[in-house]
DNA sequence: TTCACGCTTTGATGCAGATCAACCCTGATG
DNA sequence: CATCAGGGTTGATCTGCATCAAAGCGTGAA
């Protein structure tokens, strides 16, 4: 399934000049970083399912997600699985200094990244401080996002959990797409039954049964398994159990 | 275990001149920067219980942990609460950029930190890039933590969770204290049930009762409440679902 | 059209951990 | 020395989610 070449995406409407996230930094932005590190770059695109990496195995880059979805998975040696991290466009993978995968790394969805080879990148990083400062935001960002997941697996059930993950798809998804709020919000589920078990800590049958009861509720609806629509946002965030005064967007 | 085991890394000797983390920084400062931070720092101390600060009030330093040790807490509207982080001594609270804090802030024991006003230390950051660099790190290694913790969170039965906790607690202090292994390992639960179980996503109970199992199958031995005796590290390793072949040093 | 395969839903049952409720230490205090 | 309070333990019961099992889609291949 290899309908475009990674090399002919469209990528300088994201923003060419900015590899690191595709937003938000050109800013700051001199030119001959730039030429360094477009000279470094290059793409990888990944079909949905595939293994961008496997935990424990050799990783010589570090990379951002340009489309698709990936997701951080650690395995137990029984098998069971926990989702660590889930990385949506513009979001980075890859630790500078470390030259293994910790996590596996998979792609959920048909996946396009931005990667650069790891030692390269590290020299870039030397030269232009503001590089290591986003990369600190955007770190401080995850640890948050990662805080807000452990309360999330700790305390919350079943359906706390289920209203929760879409909350927190729909509002990446619509910040993503600048989307006109105010109706309904209207979205595909990007996971499958099984990922999102994965995310949450539970089994797929909870998750599916889950699922069904809020929208026998009509919290939600769905059109065919993965096209969500919440008919009212708020009233679906009081089911979170979240406080109500506005938390975090992660 | 003759020797050292690879999971008991000592950590290496603190040094009083480098507030950001008290080991391994020092060789990289220089000493005009550790002026301009000698300048600005200060130290507050706490007692057990106590809170250094609430979710959501205005946190107008960072700081790290000298002696003691604080937790990071979550709390839902209902008072169900998650801690989100454990701080030891070396380690480092507050965000660089932000002015509340989003967590609850407690001493679990006495606490000294040693903590510096935001916006000086921001601009000693700004001129001395390594301070980043070493944030970097640390947040780098939080996150690697965060994500451990979310497994154990997700998919580790009470069991196996208490198992964790205890040889993460051992881990640090025996590497804070250099202490030479080789047979038993002895040390203090620094944290009461309740605040276990808040580690955990437990109930006190449940840590409780887990304890006393673990007591009577011999995997522990305990003095007073609080004291623990690890016969056999490697044993109690089996216990924690964790794959044998080392994991992490947190 | 039929088949097969991957994903999903739904049902029946079991169990780990929560909940509710006593009771027990141990050290501090008058 | 008696009392008290703040942990900590242990027991009985309940329940939310896991587990086991089967059947229902929807899509692409034959």
């Amino acid at each position: 399934m290899t309908r475009t070449s990674p090399k002919l995406q469209p990528y300088s409407q994201e923003c060419s000049e900015c590899p690191i996230r595709h937003r938000a930094v050109c800013a700051r932005c001199e030119s001959d970083e730039l030429d360094l590190l477009e000279q470094i770059k290059y793409y990888r695109s990944f079909e949905a399912g595939q293994t961008v990496v496997w935990s424990g195995d050799r990783m010589d880059f570090v990379a951002s997600v340009v489309t698709g979805i990936a997701t951080l998975s650690q395995t137990m040696e029984d098998g069971r699985r926990q989702m660590v991290g889930l990385l949506l466009p513009s979001d980075f993978v890859g630790r500078p200094g470390r030259d293994t995968s910790a996590y596996d790394v998979t792609a959920a969805t048909d996946l396009v990244m931005c990667c650069f080879r790891k030692k390269p990148f590290e020299d870039v990083m030397l030269r232009t401080p503001h590089i290591g400062q986003r990369l600190l935001e955007m770190t401080l960002d995850e640890l948050d996002a990662a805080r807000e997941w452990m309360l999330l697996l700790g305390r919350k059930t079943a359906r706390e959990k289920i209203a929760s993950l879409i909350c927190i798809i729909a509002r990446r998804d619509a910040s993503l797409q600048l989307q006109a709020s105010g109706g309904e919000l209207r979205f595909d589920l990007p996971l499958t039954r099984e990922a999102m078990s994965e995310y949450l800590g539970l089994t797929l049958e909870t998750v599916s049964r889950q699922i069904s009861a809020l929208r026998k509720e009509g919290l939600i609806l769905t059109q065919g398994k993965r096209q969500i629509i919440i008919p009212d946002f708020d009233l679906l965030l009081e089911e979170t159990g979240d406080d109500s005064d506005g938390g975090f967007l992660v």
